[in-house]
RNA sequence: GGAGACGUCGCAUAGUCCGGUCGAGUGCACCACCCUGCUAAGGUGGAGUCCCCUUAAUGGGGACCGAGGGUUCAAAUCCCUCCGUCUCCGCCA
């Protein structure tokens, strides 16, 4: 609240400080012409006087400069505003929006993907270790087909819903980083070359995504710009010691295939209903059960405003864990990235974003724990079968 | 990495040496109107973005010649830094 009256305050600074520079610039533009004119005897005088006035000029500049730093610092430190509707506080306060699937169960105890991705040779978590450190991994065999596997599906029914595929940079400079509201209070999270090269590794293709139209205006006469963006994902995870260590659930790189769209301000509400029904689909074809939550306003970030988590049935876990996750961030990161389109009365206006998942290779974790038999092999789902050569049961390596 | 050239209003360009008459000319494309009966041409006018003030619609002012600084009464034009593009050479997946 009082961050809203700082900035209400930092406005009107800055409305006025314009207002001064731009009477005394006017005053010496007129001033300038009049000496340019003057006879050569005058023009002394002329130039004595312009010569006061260009300092007031300069000084006047300065303070717009001062206050509009001033402005911005504040008004960028401002969340998204929630939509009517999203759960009022913080991380367990989440409504449940529906479930699909009934929880595996089985009549014998069940490996954990950890241990399932070692008898199958499918993840080397030793070695990933070994190579690069803690929450680090290999992916190999089966493990390295199935995560292509499931990125292609992805792909492919991302095609099918008319997405433009895209792979996208993972290194981006400090605005893009900044006007996706990723170096808000999260900045720790993200890694940042800093010695030599001034650029931030994306948690997400999102951040290129979104900043693929930065700057522009678009046009989105003819429905949604929609992008699939693929790329590897590279989080610090700094904070998290302790939480998740076994397994892949929560690593420092992953790949991800990211659904994003530049939609029309009053369609935002629609297309973010349309994502988490894409994602829906993605989990169906993947055979999980799945439950969809309507994540709570002080969980949101600071650029969504609504999110909505898809969360799978972890067997060994007895619980469901994040897959996916879609969020509406109206003209939040649009704002910031000054992407704009043009509305019928000719006037630019900013447009709203929104993404989702299709698929992570954190998905593997609830593939293998939800297909798995009692021998340690795992039952391909039916549409990942066409993406790993007609592959029906990954099974352990001698 | 070495050497050089360049970055102007949608596109293409003029202007930069000799700072003010340049927010900026021309061509193409675009929009409106006019003209012409003929498959296209001619004429007139208008057009960008951002910000501030003002209004019922409007009007006024400011900023923007890659970005940021500097010199100057005054910068597209002079100086510096950065970013980017292109050409040649070298190196490398």
């Amino acid at each position: 609240m009082e961050l809203v009256d700082e900035a209400v305050a930092a406005d009107a600074a800055r409305r006025s400080s314009i207002q001064e520079f731009e009477t005394l610039r006017a005053e010496q533009n007129a001033f300038g012409k009049s000496v340019a004119k003057a006879a050569k005897d005058e023009k002394a005088a002329l130039v004595a006087q312009a010569q006061e006035l260009a300092a007031r000029v300069k000084a006047a500049q300065q303070a717009v400069t001062d206050a509009e730093a001033a402005f911005t610092r504040i008004v960028g430190s401002l969340g998204n505003i929630t939509i009517d509707g999203v759960p009022e506080g913080g991380e367990d306060d989440w409504t449940l929006v529906r479930e699909h699937g009934t929880p595996a169960s089985f009549d014998f105890e069940p490996r954990d993907h950890a241990d399932l991705g070692e008898l199958l040779g499918a993840i080397d978590i030793a070695r990933g270790v070994k190579v690069s450190g803690s929450r680090f991994y290999f992916l190999r065999g089966v493990g390295a087909r199935l995560e292509l596997a499931l990125m292609n599906l992805g792909l492919d029914r991302a095609l099918q819903a008319g997405f433009t595929p895209l792979i996208t940079p993972t290194l981006v400079r400090p605005e893009i980083m900044a006007g996706t509201g990723f170096l808000g209070e999260h900045a720790d999270e993200v890694y940042h070359l800093d010695k030599d090269d001034d650029l931030y590794l994306t948690g997400t293709s999102e951040v290129a995504l979104a900043g693929y139209h930065s700057d522009e205006i678009i046009d989105l006469s003819n429905g949604p710009l929609r992008y699939a963006g693929w790329s590897t994902c590279y989080r610090r995870e700094a904070g998290s010691a302790g939480k998740d260590n076994r397994g892949i659930l929560r690593v420092h790189q992953f790949n991800k295939l990211e659904m994003f769209s530049y939609v029309l301000p009053e369609d935002a509400q629609a297309e973010h209903e349309r994502l988490l029904g894409w994602q829906e689909g993605m989990l169906q074809a993947c055979e999980l059960a799945y439950r969809v939550i309507d994540v709570a306003a002080g969980d949101l970030g600071s650029s969504a405003a609504r999110k909505y988590d898809v969360e799978a049935w972890v067997p060994t876990q007895g619980t469901y864990r994040e897959l996916t996750s879609t969020s509406n961030c109206t003209t939040y990161q649009a704002r910031r990235l000054d992407i704009r389109h043009r509305t019928e009365s000719g006037r630019t206006a900013p447009v709203a974003t929104l993404n989702g998942t299709l698929a992570t290779t954190r998905w593997l974790v609830a593939i293998l724990e939800t297909h798995q038999q009692a021998d340690g092999s795992v039952r391909v789902p039916d549409a990942l079968r066409p993406y790993l050569g007609g592959l029906e049961l990954l099974e352990p390596v001698a």
